[in-house]
DNA sequence: AATGAATGAGCATTCATTCAT
DNA sequence: CATGAATGAATGCTCATTCAT
C-alpha cells in the first residue's frame, strides 16, 4: 500500500519493537479474517502491515510463528472472556460458557486457527517458540482452572482445566464438523442432502450445558 | 516415451476400477500412517501405489479428493464399530462410545483427516464429489441417530445424530488440542512445561460420559 | 456423449472409413468454431466424434495432423469458392476476390488455421503427411493462378498463383493483428485505446483491390 | 537451501531494474532464434539468462508476458526503421517499404512472434500487460501513418496507418504461408511437389509495391 | 478395428526464506 | 534495523500417445 512509501522509521526502543510485532499480528488477523484458512502469503502479510517482507522475520522466526502469535493472541483472549464471566457477582456455569461461545461467534476465524494450531507445532515453529507458547497457556488454563474448581464445587484438582479443555475441544470440533463452505451450501441444498449444520450453536450450548453439568455432579458425587 | 516400460495391468471391468481405486486408497493410507498432515505429493501417492501420475487423476479428479476419500471410509467405518457395538445384545452407552474410541485409538492419523476435512471441502474439491461425500455421511449419521434414541429412550428425534457429532467432535478437537508433536515433548519436558495432555483418554472418556449421560437425562426428564 | 455406447461398427470398406474421417474432422471443425486457437484436446475430439481417442489414431498420425486436414479442406474450399465465382459469365477480378472474403467471413476460424498451418508442419506432423498436404494443393494453386492469369490478361506465367497467395497471406495476416480478443475489448475501451481494428474489413478489401489492380495493371503494361 | 549459491548482484536502481528486464528480453530474443514458434520453456529462459526461475516472475507476470515484450520491441524496431528510411532526404514509398522488409529479413523469428501476438493476448497475459501493449503501439502507428500521408500525398488521414498494417499484415501472413520448415524441404524435393515459396521475397516486394502504389493513387484520384 | 486405461515427461507458477545493500 | 530482489525447490496437473484387451 502506500505507494512510495520510504523506510518505515527503526523500531528501536523495546516498546516500538513491541508495537510493530503488534502492527504485524494485526495485519495476520485482518487476513485472517478474510480467508480463515491462514493461507496468506508472507508477501500479502507483509503489504499489509506496510513492512518489507523480510521485515517481518526479524519479529517472526516463520511463517507458523505468526499463526501461533495470533492462536496465542486468541486463547488469551477467550480465558479473559471467561474471567471477566466468573468476576460478576453471581456468575453461574451457564454464564461462564456462554461467555466462551459468544467470544468465539465473534471471532470466526478462531476455530480453523485453533484447528491448525497443531500442524503448526509440528513443523516449522521453532522448538523455542513452541515452548513459549505453550508456557505462556500452561499456568493460564490451570489458574482459570482452578477457579472452576471453586464455582463448580467438587471438581477434583485438574478438573476444571481438563473442563476448559473439553469445551474448546467442543467448540472447534463442532465447527470444523458443521461448518460447510459456502460454495458447497447451494450445490447441497439442490441435490437435496440435508446439511450435518441443523442448529450449530443450539447444539453446542446444549452440549456443553451436558459437558459442565456431568462434571458439577460429578463433584457433588464425591462431595456428598 | 521409454519404452520398455513395465505397465500395469489394465482395469478394465468395473470391478477392477473399484480395486485399482481401494490400492490407491490404501497407498494414501500408508502414507498418512507416516505423518497424518495429509501433506504428501502426488508423486508420492503414485510411487507407493505403483502407478503412474497420470493414473491416480483417472481415479481422482484433485489430491484432496483422495483425501476425502480416505475421510469417508474413515468415517463409514466409525460407524461400523459403532453399529457392531449396538448389535451386541444388552449393549449399554458406554460400552457404544468406547467402541468409537477404540476405532479411533487403533487409526491416529483419522483424527488430522477429520479436522483438516473441511479445509478439503473448501477448495479443490469438486462440487460433485463434495456432494456425493456428504450425502454417503448424511443417512448414516441419521440411520445411527436413530438407533441410539432407541438405546437412550427418550432422546428426541435428531438428538441421537447430534450425540453421534458432539461424540465426533470432542475427540477430534481434543486430539487437536492435546496433542503434542513428538519433536516438542522433551524439549517442553526440560523447559519444565508440563503438557496438557495429562491423561487424553481417560479425560476423553469422562467427557464422553457426561455428554452421554446429559443427553439420557435430558430424556429421561421428558419422559417423567 | 451417447453414454452408454457399445462398440462402434467397424469400418471395413474403404467407404466407412474415409465417412468415419470425415467425421472426425467434422468434430475438430465443431471444436475449432468455439474456440479458433487450435487447442482442443484430443480426449475431447474423441468424445465429440462418439469414438475413443485411440481410434483416431487409426486414422490421423498426430494431433498436428488432424488440424493439417481441416485446413487442407478450408484451402480446397476457398479454391472452390474462387473457381466458382471465376465460373460466373461476366466475372471481374473484385467479384472473384470478394468470394474469398466471404468465404472467411463465414468461417472466422479459418484465420487462425492458416496462421498456425506452418507450426503443424513444423513438428509433429510426419513428413509423409506434409508432403501429401503440400501436393494436394500446389496444383490447385497453379490451375487457380491460371484461370487469373486469363481473367486479367498480361499476368506473366506464376503471377496469378503469387497474387493467389499474396491475398491469402493479407487477409490472415490482417486478421491477426485486427482481431483483439474479447476479453481485452471493454478494457481497452475503458482506458481509451483506440483498438486498430477501424474497419477490417473494409480496409481488407480497398488492400486487395490494391493488391488486385496492381497485378493487372503490371500484365498491362507489359502487353502494351 | 543449498547455500554458496551465486547469487546475481541485486538490480535496486530502477535503471538496473530495466537492464534486468532486457536482459530477460534478450535471453528470450536468442531462444526465439533457434525456435521461432516460442515454445521455449521459462525453465530454459531462466538459465539462458543466468537467472533464477523465480526472477522471471519478477519481472514479467506470464510466459507470454515475456513473448509480448519481445514483439513490443520488435514492433518499435520497425517503426524506428520506417522513421529513419523517412528521414532520410529524397525518401521515397519503395525506399520506405523496403527498410520494413530489411527489418525482418534481419530477423526471421519476428514473423512467428508476429502470427502469434494475437494467442499471447487471447490468454494469460494480463489485461493490464495487454493495455499496455496496445497503447505503447497505437500512437506509434498513428505517428507513422501520418508521415506516411506526407510522403504519399492526398491519402486521407487514416489511410496512412492502414497502409502500416496492411503491410505488415501481408508480410507475416506471407512467410506464414512460403515458409516450408527444413525438415520438409528435401523431402518435398524427392517428392516434386514444388515449394510455394518460388521467390519469397521477390514476391513480397512486387505485392507491396501493388498496396503502396494502390494507396497513392487513390490520393491522387481524390486530389485532381 | 476399436477401445480406453495407463503412461510420464513436461511445465508454469508459487512462496517461504535469505542476504546484499 | 529495514529493505525487497533473488532464489529454487516443490508440486499439482495436463495431455499426446501407446498398447493390452
Amino acid at each position: 500500500m502506500t505507494a512510495g512509501q520510504l523506510k518505515r522509521k527503526r523500531a528501536r526502543a523495546p516498546e516500538a519493537k513491541t508495537e510493530r510485532r503488534e502492527a504485524i499480528l494485526a495485519a495476520a488477523e485482518a487476513l485472517l479474517r478474510r480467508d480463515p484458512s491462514g493461507a496468506f502469503s508472507m508477501d500479502a502479510l507483509a503489504r499489509h502491515a506496510g513492512l518489507a517482507k523480510g521485515t517481518l522475520y526479524l519479529y517472526f522466526g516463520a511463517r507458523e510463528e505468526v499463526l501461533l502469535a495470533v492462536h496465542e493472541r486468541r486463547v488469551h483472549g477467550l480465558f479473559d472472556a471467561f474471567e471477566a464471566a466468573l468476576d460478576i457477582p453471581g456468575a453461574d456455569a451457564r454464564r461462564v460458557f456462554e461467555a466462551g461461545i459468544r467470544y468465539h461467534r465473534e471471532r470466526p476465524e478462531t476455530y480453523a486457527l485453533s484447528g491448525n494450531c497443531r500442524s503448526y507445532l509440528a513443523d516449522h515453529v521453532s522448538v523455542e517458540a513452541a515452548v513459549k507458547f505453550k508456557a505462556s497457556l500452561g499456568p493460564r488454563i490451570a489458574a482459570l482452572g482452578t477457579r472452576l474448581e471453586t464455582l463448580l464445587p467438587g471438581l477434583a484438582p485438574g478438573e476444571g482445566a481438563a473442563l476448559l479443555l473439553n469445551s474448546h475441544a467442543l467448540i472447534i470440533g463442532l465447527w470444523q464438523l458443521a461448518d460447510t463452505p459456502a460454495r458447497l451450501r447451494k450445490a447441497m441444498q439442490r441435490a437435496g442432502v440435508q446439511p450435518l449444520r441443523i442448529e450449530f450453536e443450539e447444539q453446542l450450548i446444549a452440549a456443553l450445558g451436558d459437558l459442565w453439568e456431568g462434571a458439577a455432579r460429578r463433584g457433588a458425587g464425591r462431595q456428598a
